[in-house]
DNA sequence: TTTGCAATTGTAATCGATTACATATAGCGT
DNA sequence: ACGCTATATGTAATCGATTACAATTGCAAA
């Protein structure tokens, strides 16, 4: 599909009765126009229905008008409201958004490393922690050094920046709540191992229960990925426990609801016999059954926040020495898949 | 952020030592270039790193690369799985999207308008079939025939081609599953009235009835929005009802959860006292509690088989004086939250 | 009147890749 | 040896907007 008679700059020179470099000006440097030809000049383009042809002024300006969005897996909802976030701001700058989804099948690194030059994009927002190396040191190289921030994840070594929620805030919320509530035998379930989020909870998950004095049992620490699946998996080893925490707390509401299903399944209940807190604060916490004890962040202010992150990157070509990184509280919001212990 | 040094083709050239045209054709028509010219371009390109300006051969080839993706609320996660096989297709093509929040604040028709235009992009996916006719008269004038394809939802006046889902079937299937339990006075939860998804469901479900011999009654006949509260709304309401109808089908799972969410607050159970059938089989459906019984559809499909469509119009300047349209079937997923009638 | 400055507008080069057309070379048949 | 064709490559125009620089004008100061 081409543009065939899309009216271009000359045309509305011609039509105003001025020159292109006048009608670009009017355009975008009103101030330096006269006010009558100014006004001449936007008479012109709406008669003609003029637009702007971004590849034309791309070309010129060494941008592209896009950012590339890497996203682990944009099936897991999870990412929708911060996708949202990102959306609004970079939407309203007029930047368009390459999605690319770093587990998506057949995308291999060398695949993705396609997008991360400077004539496909003027910068890139990684919602993926965990790229490979490659990747990270590409866009490192000298000349190839496109602003580059993570979003909810981040790279261990910190050499990014990045925007992200208080995850060891919101393990201590978790476990201080659970402690609150007299429970002294505490679970915990975990994201995939290799996953920065799930390393951030569980150590915090950790050093929460040494402060407040509870054991650290080793067979209550339960390795997980942030599915449904996971979750269940953990209930079926849980009940085969001898000795059993009377609460646990999971990495995502994934994880707990797969949990809390699968032992409803097998006749037994939450809160009356396990206490269970999530995290993430999906949309369907508050209505599952029962409604989910969990850590709410603030996943549309953090798509927000990280794609401003970006736009100053961009404007200011680059970061300089500094590496923002941006920390956004969270909240723990209490339901009803917490009670007292002491009734197991 | 400019792209300072970057090799360009005629970096290429000289180290190859040959011109621009030749690097060029060795590019993108190998077949057109001898064997050995071909292999030291490839080689010069290799060692200087060179990456194609797409800025500059979209400007002369009067393409944008990229495609406008219109979703009605990102923040719905029924949407992650349309956008990763959109995604999936799209990018495999080398084309970005630009997504577009149509329920966004701020995004009002004539910002919206701004996207679609040729030299923003190359066609267009629209998953909100509600768009204000402005919009769609305005990508229907002569000189503004952009490649428009809906998803999902679609256009009742039929004027554009659109896959989606057989939410006829979706339906008759619930009723017939509900009849077959022994159901004899069934209810509907609506979606937002002005949406043709609710319509199509609405309707499929009274014909069913009517065919079953089933009585259509209004009062059984709730209104609501896609939302976890319309759900709840209705089960207070069900609550106070003197005739209860038996079983109720839900436009969508949220409206279920919410539904049997309240329901459970109020000490009524499902499947035992009402059985429950919603429609997406979102994630989180196997594992409600109880596990709901549902309408699947092939989202991911859907989402790649409304990029391929789109791809075509792309490729083929348009559709033609067809309107293709694409109903990709739904199937039944039968899990507990309903039950045999009779145990009210 | 002349000079200088500011304000306004025009001319033309430029961004980087593509491709129609021109040119060059090799191979082949007669 | 000549001419023809097929193959391979180069030359240069082109896409559409921007902007450095030049040119023009008007006006004020000297």
């Amino acid at each position: 599909m081409r543009q065939q008679g899309a009216p271009k700059i000359t045309d509305v020179a011609r039509v105003a009765g001025v020159s292109t470099a006048t009608v670009s000006r009017a355009l975008s440097k009103p101030e330096t126009v006269a006010k009558q030809t100014r006004e001449a000049v936007l008479a012109a383009a709406a008669e003609t229905g003029y637009r702007i042809n971004l590849a034309a002024r791309n070309l010129l300006r060494r941008r592209t008008g896009a950012v590339v969005l890497l996203v682990p897996n944009l099936c897991n909802p999870f990412f929708s409201q911060i996708l949202a976030g990102i959306e609004s701001v970079l939407t309203s700058q007029g930047l368009s958004i390459l999605m690319v989804d770093t587990m998506q099948s057949g995308t291999r690194p060398d695949f993705i490393l396609d997008f991360l030059h400077h004539s496909r994009a003027d910068g890139i927002i990684s919602l993926d922690g965990s790229l490979p190396s490659v990747l990270l040191n590409s866009s490192q190289n000298s000349n190839e050094n496109l602003p580059f921030v993570f979003g909810c994840e981040w790279h261990p070594q910190e050499t990014f920046p990045s925007v992200r929620a208080n995850n060891q805030q919101g393990a201590r919320l978790a476990i201080e709540h659970l402690v609150s509530l007299g429970h002294r035998h505490i679970g915990y379930i975990n994201g995939p191992a290799e996953n920065v989020l799930s390393q951030v909870r569980k150590n915090s998950t950790q050093e929460a229960l040494a402060e407040h004095g509870m054991p650290v049992r080793n067979e209550w620490f339960f390795d997980g990925d942030f599915t449904l699946e996971a979750g269940a998996k953990v209930a079926r080893e849980w009940i085969d426990l001898e000795d059993r925490p009377s609460a646990i707390f999971c990495a995502n509401d994934e994880i707990a609801c797969g949990l809390i299903s699968e032992l409803h399944q097998a006749g037994i209940n939450v809160p009356d016999q396990l206490s269970v807190v999530g995290y993430d604060d999906i949309d369907i916490a508050e209505r599952y059954i029962p409604a989910l004890t969990t850590v709410w962040q603030p996943r549309f202010d953090l798509g927000q926040a990280v794609a401003n992150l970006l736009l100053e990157g961009i404007e200011n070509d680059g970061f300089g020495e500094t590496v923002p990184i941006e920390i956004l509280p969270v909240k723990l919001t209490i339901r009803q898949s917490t009670a007292p212990a002491g009734n197991q």
